[in-house]
DNA sequence: AAGATTACCTGAAGGC
DNA sequence: TGCCTTCAGGTAATCT
């Protein structure tokens, strides 16, 4: 399930392997990944340069150039099972959707469950194209995302997972920022005081930030660029860990359904 | 209007 | 062994 931290990585290894190479192919297997035609799709991108590659929340961007200056933006958003490969030797599957040929060097696309999609924006005007979605989470100033949240009567855990609020958070994180924070899933934010509210949001960000750095967490089936699992499940605290012990008070970590999602928390460390 | 529920998908896991 | 049911979850659409 790529979150905040599986998209920066796979947005940093697009990014390095990929800038400045000219997209000569595109091979689509199941169109129903892309949000316009095939035929729309490859042809406003075969021909253009990879020149910009960005990350906003759970979106990932990629922004080619064509010599003539045109531009054309590619929004992807991986939802649960999308995936990026480069592996050398990848024989694809059946769940391989799109092969993009970059002079030479091949990038599948893959999605298990095909919940992904990739839309194509052209004329430049991506950031108009997430104007539904909340600022970044890794980004975003407390004094926003506390206007944003702070009078919310929502279970908390609902409005973190909320990306029009601010984007990244999925639901293994929001687990995780809440138990680091020591905050209930259930907790109203407008119950809840500034302070509190403020070490969410730091908690939040050190969990993502430590993630990237462990090059994400591999629950279901999330492996980077080259096929490599995550490193981050090991240190993982209450997500999947419902009926075993905390970490930290011996608490058995109690399962509960908190907007719709399977949540697990600790009673003792994260009282209501 | 905000919050809750359902549809979209496939594979894994559990029950019998 | 094998068939059937349930669960997992991000987001958009739909409902209350």
């Amino acid at each position: 399930m790529p979150e905040l931290p599986e998209v920066e990585n796979i947005a940093l290894a697009l990014k390095k392997n990929l800038t400045g190479r000219r997209l000569t192919g595109l091979q689509v297997d199941f169109a129903g990944v892309l949000a316009q035609s095939t035929r729309v799709t490859r042809g406003a991108l075969v021909g253009k340069v990879l020149t910009h590659v960005h990350r906003h929340g759970k979106y990932l961007i990629l922004g080619f150039t064509g010599d003539d200056g045109t531009q054309a933006f590619l929004m992807i958003h991986l939802r649960m099972t999308g995936q990026f490969f480069i592996l050398d030797g990848f024989i694809p599957d059946q769940h391989v959707h799109l092969a993009f040929d970059f002079d030479g060097l091949l990038v599948h696309y893959r999605d298990i469950r095909k919940f992904g999609r990739l839309e194509l924006v052209e004329d430049g005007i991506a950031p108009a194209a997430l104007s539904h979605v909340g600022p970044d989470m890794m980004k975003v100033r407390f004094s926003e995302w506390h206007r944003r949240i702070g009078s919310r009567r929502a279970p908390i855990k609902a409005l973190l997972l909320n990306q029009g609020i601010a984007s990244g958070l999925g639901n293994i994180y929001v687990d995780e920022s809440l138990f680091l924070a020591g905050v209930h899933p259930e907790a109203r934010p407008c119950d809840l005081s500034e302070e509190t509210l403020r070490e969410v949001l730091k908690r939040g960000k050190q969990v993502m930030r430590l993630a990237i750095k462990h090059g994400g967490t591999t629950f279901m089936n999330f492996t980077n660029f080259h096929g490599k699992p995550g490193n981050f499940r090991r240190k993982l605290r209450v997500y999947g860990r419902g009926g075993q012990a905390c970490r930290d008070c011996d608490s058995v970590l109690e399962k509960i359904v908190v907007g719709g999602r399977g949540t697990v928390f600790c009673p003792g460390c994260q009282a209501l």
